[in-house]
DNA sequence: GCGTTACGAGTCTGACCCGTATCGTATTTC
DNA sequence: GAAATACGATACGGGTCAGACTCGTAACGC
């Protein structure tokens, strides 16, 4: 976190914005291009952003630190569903997932993958993301559940993992080419509520 | 590739098995402790193996070319559907979805998501493993759809994303670390199976 | 036993990078 | 205008690694 505090006004010059911002968007650039975590260099940001490399030292500790920051700078806002209708609401939810406002974000997430599993720490950041998203969906389906929409004897957590996996595993691995991401949201909730089986 | 083709006999001291399976089996064990595939030297896995550098080199191009063979040994083989029950079948090959004979996979896998999308070739390496195995479940819920127990108008690819997703996420990312591994499979295919809305 | 090839171990050059320090300059407060 | 802090640029020592190379040795066919 750049210290953007309430400082009383330090003495000399003061910290640029623009410096800020460019190292930011640097590391984002380059991530989006198809550099790894940690085939990033702090070099290369700093090249990137027309900035000397103790101008990123002065603000981040290192290329964690930093990438925290470019990442949480990376997060859009969450989906809010109406609340009319629990099917439209879940195609909302699950059109969601995997979707930044910055499109640079369907190139880095893959990436993050990796990462995600190496520390404890990491693993909780991520957790820490999509939990709250998690919970969302979570209240959507219990809501179902109440108006008498979905079954009273599903495993929620499974139906989560149901309605997410699909999209995920699209829009992060391209798992199957042939399918078209544009409609799946829709497709995936229908065939979750209805079942394949003859009935 | 090792050619360990037709060759009519060459002159000279054979290649040792033993370091081409050493080299391997170093690569793999490195990746399975932790090691993200760029941060793996050549260097670390000739030390790991007790083999000299340019025995690996002798062998493959570059890493990139050893890590594809590497990879190709961590293959297991395919899961094959008894035949009797399209549910049965349909737990069992959800079941093998990113399970390997080898533990180490388990570990290596994330790993391989940020590379696949990386270039063309990796990419094409991916869809050839994991192709036979999609057909192999399109093959299952075709029979399921013709003998009547799945309804005609599904959507197979959608529904196969629908089987394979939240295993994937699962096991790859583990998305929700409260979900139990062990019953999914079957949970996952009864829960698309009958769908979860309230007839 | 001779030519050939492989072996493990090691060396060497040239990259690239980290994190710190030091330039001369620019911008701010007092 | 002086002190303080920032800036971009660049140099530094210390580190890792790729690949090509060199050792002396080992295993094979003829």
């Amino acid at each position: 976190m750049t210290s953007t505090a309430d400082a009383p006004r330090s003495p000399g010059r003061p910290r640029s914005i623009r410096a800020d911002e460019a190292i930011i968007e640097a590391t984002l650039d380059l991530l989006a291009e198809g550099s790894t975590i940690e085939a990033l260099s702090i070099e290369a940001i700093a090249t990137r952003a027309g900035v000397g490399k103790a101008t990123i030292y002065r603000r981040w500790a290192g290329k964690d630190a930093l990438l925290l920051d470019a990442l949480r700078r990376l997060k859009g806002v969450m989906a809010q569903p109406a609340g009319h209708s629990v099917r439209d609401d879940l195609v909302l939810l699950v059109g969601a997932i995997g979707k930044n406002v910055d499109p640079r974000a369907a190139k880095i997430m893959p990436c993050l993958a990796p990462a995600v599993n190496r520390s404890a720490d990491q693993f909780q950041l991520y957790q820490n993301i999509i939990s709250p998203r998690r919970q969302l969906m979570r209240e959507v389906l219990r809501r179902g559940i109440d108006e008498g929409v979905l079954r009273a004897d599903i495993d929620v957590e499974v139906t989560m993992a149901l309605l997410t996996g699909p999209m995920l595993i699209q829009r992060v691995l391209q798992w199957n080419p042939d399918l078209d991401e544009q409609s799946l949201p829709e497709r995936v909730v229908d065939a979750v509520l209805e079942g394949i089986q003859v009935r």
